[in-house]
DNA sequence: ACCTGAACACCGTTCAAGT
DNA sequence: ACCTGAACACCGTTCAAGT
C-alpha cells in the first residue's frame, strides 16, 4: 500500500527540491546537502547527479524557484495599485519583509550567495522582482502627479532599503538593536523617501 | 634564516585568523575552512582546536574583528563631522561602500550568518556600528536645528539603506541591473532619507 | 601547554555496473 | 534512462600520544 520509493522513475528532481527547501528552512544554506536530501528522498548519494550537475546547481534552482513565488508574493502584495498606489505600495513592502521573515534560508539563499555565485539564471528572476518594484514606484510618481524620471534609480532605493530591513531583521540585529518592530521601520524609510522624490519633482518641473 | 616553522609555540591563533581571512577573501564564507587555514599555516588539522572550538567560532571571531574595522573605517569617513554633518556622512556612507566592495567575503562572514549564527560577541561590535551612525545622524539633525527625537530609528534605516546597496553592489544585483554605480544611489537615497526626517520634524515642532 | 597521528562520520563527486 | 555500489578526496571533530 505505501506508495513511497518508486522514485526509480518520475519525480526525483521535484522531489530533491523539496527536500531542500525543507533543509534551507531547518538550517539555511549552510545545511543544504545533496547527500542528506538524497537520503531524506530516499536515494542514494550518487542518484541527484543524474539532475543536477552539482550541489550548487540544486541551491541555484532552488533560489530560482524562490524567486518567482517572492516576486509573486509582491505582485499580490501590489494588487495593481489598488485602492491607490501609496497604500498598495506600503502594502507591497510589507509582503516584502513578511516573505523575508517566513522564509529566512530561501531569502538567504537567494541573496546571500554574495560572489560566490553568479547564478545568472537567477538574475533574471530577481530582474523581474525589480521590475514589479519599478512599476509600483511609477505608479506612485503618477499618483503624485510629477515625472517618472528616475523611477528605476528610485527603485533600486526602495529594493535596498527593504533588503536591507529584510536581512538585519532576519539576522537578529534589529530586535537587538532596540525591540523594533521591522515593519513601521521599513514603512516611514520608504514614505520618506518617496515624498522626498516627489517634492524634487516638484521643484525641478515648476521653479517658478 | 626561515623564520617560518615555529608555530610550534606563540601565534598559531593568530596565524589561523590571517589564514582565515584570506580563505575569505578568494573564496567567501563557504571556503573558510578549519583544514585549509591549518595547513597554510603548517599545522595539522586537528591542531586548530586548541584555539577555536569550533569552525564556527573561527568564523565568528574573523567576523568580530571585521566588525571591528569595519566601526573604524566609518569612523574615519565620519571624521568627527568636518567639517558639516551633511559633508561627513556622505563620507561615511561612501566609506560604508568601500569597505564592503574591498572585502566582499569578510563583510559576508558579517552579516550572512543569518539565522545559523547566533554571534552574539560579535553582536556587541555590531552595535557598535550602528552607534556611530547614530552619532552622525544626531549631528546631522543638530546642523539643521531640529530635534533628535527619532534618531536611533533614522540611523537604523540609513544602515538598512547602505547594507542593502552594498549587498546588492556586491552580490551583482546592482551592475548587472543598469550598470549603476552604487555610491550615487546610496548618497541619493540617504539625503532623501534625511532631508524628509528634518521635514517632519520642523512639521512638528512649528505648527504655525 | 601545544601539537601530531590516527581515526570516524559526513559530504561532494565520479564511474562502472545493474535494471 | 535512471539508479545503485564502491571508491576517492576533503572536511569537521575527537582522542590518545608525543615533546
Amino acid at each position: 500500500m505505501s506508495m513511497k520509493r518508486k522514485y526509480h522513475h518520475g519525480a526525483l528532481k521535484e522531489a530533491l527540491i523539496e527536500a531542500a527547501l525543507e533543509l534551507l528552512a531547518e538550517g539555511g544554506p549552510a545545511a543544504l546537502s545533496l547527500s542528506e536530501a538524497a537520503k531524506r528522498v530516499g536515494v542514494t548519494a550518487a542518484a541527484p547527479y543524474r539532475h543536477f550537475a552539482s550541489r550548487d546547481e540544486l541551491l541555484n534552482e532552488v533560489a530560482r524557484r524562490g524567486f518567482l513565488s517572492f516576486a509573486a508574493a509582491l505582485e499580490k502584495g501590489w494588487d495593481e495599485g489598488r485602492p491607490d498606489a501609496a497604500t498598495a505600495m506600503w502594502r507591497m513592502s510589507a509582503a516584502y519583509l513578511a516573505f523575508a521573515r517566513a522564509e529566512p534560508g530561501l531569502y538567504a539563499a537567494m541573496f546571500g550567495s554574495a560572489a560566490s555565485l553568479a547564478a545568472e539564471a537567477s538574475a533574471d528572476a530577481a530582474d523581474h522582482a525589480l521590475e514589479i518594484l519599478w512599476r509600483s514606484v511609477v505608479a506612485f510618481l503618477q499618483l503624485r502627479g510629477v515625472s517618472a524620471q528616475g523611477a528605476r534609480k528610485l527603485a533600486l532605493q526602495v529594493w535596498a532599503l527593504a533588503h536591507g530591513v529584510a536581512m538585519l531583521a532576519v539576522s537578529g540585529h534589529l530586535d537587538a538593536a532596540k525591540g523594533l518592530d521591522p515593519d513601521p521601520v521599513l514603512d516611514t524609510a520608504i514614505r520618506n523617501l518617496m515624498e522626498a522624490a516627489v517634492r524634487r519633482a516638484e521643484s525641478a518641473a515648476g521653479p517658478r
